[in-house]
DNA sequence: GATTTTTTAGATCGCCCGATCAAAAAAACA
DNA sequence: TGTTTTTTTGATCGGGCGATCTAAAAAATC
């Protein structure tokens, strides 16, 4: 019963991932996301609880969306070093392009300090990453195209790092030596 | 001629620094920083013009009074590869005490991507502590605790990917071990 | 001591913020 | 068709924001 809702539900989620993406969760206001989800703020209030509660379900879908979406592939990747190096090609293209960088970091550095139960969330959705990265480099691994003598956790970690700092230079406009510089000597090498 | 400042111009900034550092820079308004700077908001309007030049101020106070001191440090250090080292502890050991990062990397997320202008003064800050590094892996790589075959280059950055990472790390509240894992695999381990 | 210049204190400006409210609209139930 | 429940709209709330203004206070110059 009552007045159905005159919004998809992923779309305008979307469109508030697009705000907090660009501006952050500080500035973004209620109006700015109203505005791209195409909806009244009084909606957006009965929809989503409040402007944090907004944020949430963004993260959630950012998470959805671009890390685990991306760790998958890494999962069903025939060849594991190969799409290691393209997924860091495709970052540092990525960050060249513009200067958002990664929701999760940025969210990382603006919110974790003062929302600790968000901050837990972000450092599950890094975790992630971090698990996916491991679980790659053990692929290949066993496969041969990675020196078996390294621990799994700390090539992960290390690209986990890369990945960060990437993201964060991606956001002063560094140009593509540094990042792949960066990313060069995080990643193991292809040909052995 | 005209009536003299009631406020030490260093000890001003000083606060300013502190509160920008705590909060950020959207998040500490004008009101927060006199607070802390112990001056009327005209006073401080009168004194640097507005919050902008505040923060550029407060910055470069910033680089002078951390970025820059440190690497002075690696520079007049006997043992250079033993001064990365510490270094390194001793950036471990901040950033598991609180969560405020560094200024610089703050900075580089929240405002350079509005503000193109102090973006570039924060690159170059970024790039002092880079070329700092750069130095003084030369130093060890010419005293011979460090391998020469390696481009000093690369290992300057890498140091500085893993400053990056541990102070957005360091922000997220993530653990000893993480650090010190990123740390490890970035530096030139100490005997060879 | 009068004048000029600068800094101070406190009030205030217009604006935008997150959030809420009342009332209308739309759908499901009886 | 009338009732109930939910969503929508548009106005509005109190509050904090960056910045400015006026006037008084303090110092230097004449």
């Amino acid at each position: 019963m009552g007045r159905h809702r005159a919004f998809d539900e992923e779309e305008v989620i979307d469109a508030a991932v697009a705000g907090f993406w660009e501006k952050g969760y500080g500035a973004t206001s209620i109006r700015d996301l109203a505005a791209r989800m195409q909806m009244g703020g009084a909606s957006l209030y009965n929809a989503f609880g409040d402007k944090r509660g907004l944020f949430i379900r963004a993260l959630q879908r950012y998470l959805d969306l671009s890390s685990r979406r991306r760790m998958a592939e890494l999962d069903a990747a025939a060849d594991p070093l190969a799409a290691l190096h393209d997924f860091f090609a495709n970052l540092v293209a990525a960050s060249l392009c513009d200067r958002r960088g990664c929701l999760l970091v940025n969210a990382a550095m603006e919110v974790a300090p003062i929302d600790l139960e968000l901050g837990a969330d972000i450092r599950d959705g890094l975790k992630e990453v971090e698990d996916g990265f491991r679980r790659t480099i053990e692929r290949a691994q066993q496969e041969g195209s990675v020196d078996a003598g390294m621990r799994s956790e700390d090539v992960a970690r290390r690209l986990l790092s890369a990945v960060i700092s990437v993201r964060v230079l991606a956001r002063l406009g560094e140009d593509r030596a540094l990042l792949e510089s960066i990313v060069r000597s995080a990643l193991p090498p292809r040909e052995r």
